[in-house]
DNA sequence: ACCTGAACACCGTTCAAGT
DNA sequence: ACCTGAACACCGTTCAAGT
């Protein structure tokens, strides 16, 4: 890659960084590309979609997916609580960007969407989750990974497109955790 | 209201259920206006906003809502199939448009969506479900019914917004059930 | 009182012309 | 090889001019 070329793909990200935290994974690719100082075109040659462009955003953010799943664990306890701290921080983890819990949950296990690798990270922290309650007895059988990001993706969801109160988030997480458990 | 006013409201009306059963409650209302004939304008005129068009379009949805409860609570069994059944008439009658279920869930409580009566509708038969149950000593302290709508609307937007095999939503309705049962 | 449709603002996307 | 920015298509929304 060129300098020039390597330093507008770098200069993007981090101006795409900070409108999307300001105004969410919808905001305007206009706006990022005036902010950053290249033209519109220069954006859609590093980053023919918006995904690939918020695949970019979500670089860094796979240590924290990875981090969140080692503190969890770490916490000896009840499968319960073990469970729903996971769900917790899951939720915080999709939700950091306005529209990012859609985005995220809708790319789980399709093998198009451009930040399918980062869902990966995603489904195998939660997969860790499950191993472990498994191991312990302590899942119905059947329930898996793949239903977990999405039933706590879809609360996650509807909070986010909602506007839902925080205090009400955690009550659907507990009824899907008890869903889960034996 | 004059007759020829009454005459393009009930024909956008017309047009706009086309619409959005071909395009999902997102289409462009340009293509409403121009499939009916009409000005942008008076579109407008009618339906300031999207979900007011959108409510129009469920007047008759209300009816189903309450049928379909009728029908569920109709059948003697388990309290599991009962919620179940519930749950699945519940996620068919959001889906019947694509967009249905995020617009319809993220409505529910607000008390300043244009479809908030037809939410309410919504959340009343789940209400039914939920006395039932309780009367039956079925359900876990503390769950209500906006919970179970929020949940079940949840899993329903991230099956729509996914494409998600309708296969796959079955599971995740029944850890719903199960997370809200005794 | 109601409708029309031009007009505006905004956004995503493309591509010919430049360097 | 890469960038620029004009240009296009599309959409929501408004409003002056009409009837």
């Amino acid at each position: 890659m060129r300098a020039d070329a390597k330093r507008n793909y770098d200069r993007i990200i981090e101006v795409a960084r900070e409108v999307f935290r300001e105004q969410g994974y919808d905001a305007s690719l206009d706006e990022v590309a005036k902010r950053a100082g290249v033209g519109p075109g220069t954006l859609y040659r590093h980053f023919p979609r918006r995904e690939n462009l918020i695949d970019a955003i979500m670089q860094s953010w796979v240590d924290r997916v990875t981090e969140a799943a080692d503190k969890a664990l770490a916490h000896e306890g009840p499968p319960r609580a073990l469970l729903v701290a996971w769900f917790e921080a899951y939720v915080a983890l999709i939700s950091l960007h306005k529209g990012g819990p859609a985005k995220i949950t809708c790319a789980i296990e399709d093998p198009e969407s451009p930040i399918r690798t980062k869902c990966q990270t995603l489904t195998a922290a939660t997969d860790r989750v499950v191993q472990r309650l498994e191991a312990e007895g302590a899942l119905r059988p059947g329930v898996d990974a793949v239903q977990m990001c999405r039933l706590v993706g879809g609360v996650a969801t509807v909070a986010d497109q909602g506007n839902l109160d925080p205090a009400a988030v955690g009550p659907l997480l507990g009824v899907v955790a008890d869903g889960m458990l034996v």
